[in-house]
DNA sequence: GTCTATACAACGATAGAC
DNA sequence: GTCTATCGTTGTATAGAC
């Protein structure tokens, strides 16, 4: 866990502030052992932990690992990314989401209940006990899922289509959401954890879109 | 924490409303209360447990207390109360279900919200929190929680309004409100987790409506 | 040689200080 | 309003593994 900074010492002449010179790292691929990957992952944890989703930087989380921030691009693509590789969800909501959003604003609810019954279909409700376990469990990860949920789901889906209180609008749509995942793949109520893709869409899209476009008070 | 029977204790003073409520008079010799309800817990959570909520019984956990079933309904109330109790969860949700019923189908959404509200706003989102921890960390728990939901909801409530389809929708209902629950209190997504009583029932109780009475495909 | 992990620099956006 | 600091991200050159 310790994201000790690997710390080559000598050399690089002084580039601008001469103060405190912190990590002269060279260039080019790091001999062979050191992992990067995992230390951004472990960096990325404590920091994530420590100051929620929107407090943690690339910045400071490359640092803590010791290397450089554009190492989050490279390995896991973004910020969003990191985090979900973090919270080890199955999938990256910003990724599913960000290309089930174009089209028909008014059949956005049916696109968003149908691939997330695929992708949960398919990983099972495992991961998903694991997320909601370590939520209940741990205040820090239910901040971090909470400022997660609310700046990507605002950011990505909710701004794209709706008019106005776009803030509620979207943890409304959480809500229905995370709810369904939990009563078809945790508790597993009958018939709805059997039901088939068509019927829950047809059930639980309408509601959605409300919640998405529809008249609130 | 729970919502148990109450507590005939030595000195329970009279508030003026009789109840029709099965109310112990203390008279007689005083049992090991104390323990015979402790007993009856234990009992009943090795066996709705093992069982879940529709196979075990009454029966069964009293002889495995060592009691009489009838200190069932003395200490708890009744089989569900008992579950309540096991579950540690915050009200009784047969209870509150089954006095919000009554009225306009129409509005029936808008009570239970409304009431919802009240209970949870009062015991804060421990208790759930504890819930779902243990919903999601332990199968038996939530194949308890899955039977007692169905059932419970499904008798109570859907029954008294709904047309059709009475299961599916009683597990649709368990989504919005379970998804709520977790979203305001667990999660606390702002505006809704400080959302007052009312704006959360505009928005959320004409999805519920639409579950309990509404079309379904 | 190729491939890839890496560091550095710089860009557009955004929020806060002045 | 302008200025500044900082954010996430991108482009590109380079060093090491293969």
């Amino acid at each position: 866990m310790a994201a000790t900074a690997d710390d080559p010492g000598p050399s690089r002449a002084g580039t601008g502030t001469a103060q405190g010179d912190p990590a002269p790292r060279r260039r080019g691929r790091r001999p062979g052992g050191a992992d990067t990957r995992a230390q951004l992952l472990a960096a990325a944890r404590v920091e994530f932990a420590e100051r929620g989703y929107d407090g943690a930087t690339v910045r400071v989380i490359a640092e803590r690992a010791g290397v450089d921030p554009a190492m989050v691009n490279h390995w896991f693509g973004g910020k969003e990314s990191l985090f979900t590789a973090v919270l080890d969800l199955p999938v990256d909501p910003g990724a599913v989401l960000a290309d089930v959003v174009p089209g028909d604003p008014e059949r956005l609810a049916e696109r968003i209940i149908g691939r997330l019954l695929e992708v949960w279909d398919a990983t099972g409700g495992a991961p998903l006990a694991a997320v909601l376990q370590s939520v209940a469990a741990h205040d820090a990860a239910a901040r971090m899922l909470r400022e997660f949920v609310s700046r990507v789901l605002v950011a990505k889906v909710v701004s794209a289509v709706a008019p106005d209180q776009r803030e509620l609008r979207a943890g409304l749509c959480g809500s229905q959401v995370l709810g369904l995942a939990v009563v078809r793949y945790v508790l597993k109520v009958e018939p709805l954890a059997s039901a088939d893709h068509a019927t829950v869409i047809g059930a639980v899209a309408p509601n959605l879109q409300r919640y998405l476009t529809g008249p609130l008070p």
